[in-house]
DNA sequence: TTAGGGTTAG
């Protein structure tokens, strides 16, 4: 080859690792200074290069970032490969569209790309991550189909599919069957399976499986740990819970910050707030960097001590960090707002969220109809309550409470029967302050009919 | 490409 190849490929070589290790870093705005920097030098950047660059803006920052790098690929004479159609389905699926996945995934056969065991697995996870487990199925048989040797991310995509669906027992099944066929399990395979079960309260059999794991000469890592841990919590069993961490944490696994932010939540819930700021403290002194849903838990503590203040801070600090505040991060922040009884404040928050369009503020409304309940605006409250789209039991508990607090329970009736219409299921508390409400302000008759009513649709829930 | 964490009622 000769020299000046040889210099050439070298030079776009050590382009693509420094491209790479900024991208890893974040750092895209530095990797496309680089790759600017390295093309006035001489450098010629490859399919790899362009690659790198749109699988780190589907992960940090999205489609349509990608995508201006695919055009700009193809306007300098590059064509994408299989890597270039993976990484844009991954992203896909990461913002949940799978529309544009299957989009994405057509393309590459109409341009001659035959589409690898990666492109199947990512669209798979797609359809499942996104409801069509049906369709994510069909994939699997197309798979077969073209003759594409499954692996073990196929077989764990497809357990987690069912597992997500609250189907584990179907997982148990299949997996059963593949180990029948000679697949072995690895670590993933376990974690998916324990976390499936314990999810949908089956904790023996996660239990037993948790020994098979044990069994398979496999250690347990600290996803396995956090995933029993919250499975404790999650049914009351916050003793063994908090044992499993200090087991953790004995045994040598470094907590991560999954399993700091789970332990964090739990005590804040549970209104342990000193115990709470220690392990903030032990996961900040730890180095432990701080993710979106993290800041959410810290944003959770700051609200349930009443700090408003610092919890703006927070999120100032958040935003400005480069993570963008969530539906999550703006339902606690509605929410802590509400409670200290700033309802204007919330009102404003909620705003906020209006215009950033997320895809559910159904939380936020429901602290606000919660809120507006407490200080005694029940008028406003209802007048929420009929702009929002969508509702869901809370919503109807809260109003439900603030109406009987009111000493309107007739209008509180008409409401519980409509929620009972519309399939859902309030408190039992709220219930019975409505038919007690009913009872001791003389509607003796109306008490009656809606007694049955809440027993003929318990019936028909059976 | 596949596994764990974060918000609302009483």
């Amino acid at each position: 080859m000769p020299l000046s190849r040889q210099i050439c490929g070298l030079s776009t070589q050590l382009l693509n690792v420094c491209i790479a290790s900024l991208c890893k870093a974040r750092n895209l705005e530095k990797a496309e200074a680089v790759l600017i920097d390295g093309i006035r030098l001489g450098c010629i950047p490859d399919v790899v290069t362009y690659n790198t660059l749109i699988t780190a803006y589907c992960r940090f920052v999205g489609m349509d970032e990608a995508y201006s790098i695919l055009y700009r690929m193809r306007e300098v004479g590059i064509k994408p490969d299989v890597i270039t159609y993976n990484s844009l389905i991954a992203g896909a699926t990461r913002y949940c569209l799978p529309s544009r996945a299957l989009e994405l995934f057509d393309e590459m056969l109409q341009i001659g790309l035959a589409p690898d065991e990666w492109s199947y697995n990512t669209l798979m996870h797609c359809l499942f991550k996104t409801g069509y487990p049906e369709e994510a199925y069909k994939i699997y048989l197309d798979m077969i189909l073209k003759n594409i040797t499954p692996s073990s991310a196929t077989y764990n995509t497809l357990i987690n599919g069912l597992c997500k669906m609250g189907k584990a027992v179907y997982a148990v099944r299949l997996f059963r069957n593949l180990q029948k066929l000679g697949f072995s399990a690895g670590l993933v395979t376990y974690n998916t399976i324990i976390d499936g079960l314990c999810k949908c309260g089956r904790i023996d059999q996660a239990r037993r499986i948790l020994k098979e794991l044990g069994e398979s000469g496999c250690a347990p890592n600290v996803i396995t740990y956090t995933t029993v841990m919250k499975c404790c919590f999650r049914w009351g069993k916050f003793e063994q819970g908090f044992e499993i961490f200090y087991e953790m944490m004995n045994k040598g696994y470094n907590s991560d910050v999954f399993a700091y932010c789970t332990v964090i939540s739990t005590l804040t819930k549970k209104g342990m707030l000193t115990d709470a700021n220690a392990c903030v403290e032990q996961m900040l002194g730890n180095g432990i960097g701080l993710d979106k849903a993290c800041y959410n838990t810290l944003l959770y503590l700051l609200c349930r001590e009443g700090k408003l203040e610092i919890a703006f801070q927070l999120l100032n600090e958040m935003e400005e960090g480069g993570l963008e505040g969530d539906e999550y991060t703006y339902s606690i922040l509605v929410n802590g707002l509400c409670k200290m009884g700033y309802i204007d404040a919330a009102f404003k928050q909620l705003r906020l969220m209006e215009v950033r369009d997320f895809k559910s503020n159904l939380v936020a409304y429901n602290c606000l109809i919660d809120g507006l309940c407490k200080v005694g605006e029940v008028d406003s409250a209802m007048k929420l309550f009929n702009k929002m789209k969508s509702k869901d039991p809370f919503t109807y508990t809260s109003l439900l409470h603030g109406l009987c607090r009111k000493g309107r329970f007739r209008v509180a009736s008409k409401l519980l029967l409509t929620c009972l219409r519309e399939g859902m299921n309030v408190l039992r508390s709220a219930q019975r302050a409505v038919i007690t409400g009913l009872q001791s302000s003389g509607f003796k008759r109306d008490a009656g009919k809606l007694r049955t009513a809440l027993r003929l649709a318990q019936l028909s829930q059976y």
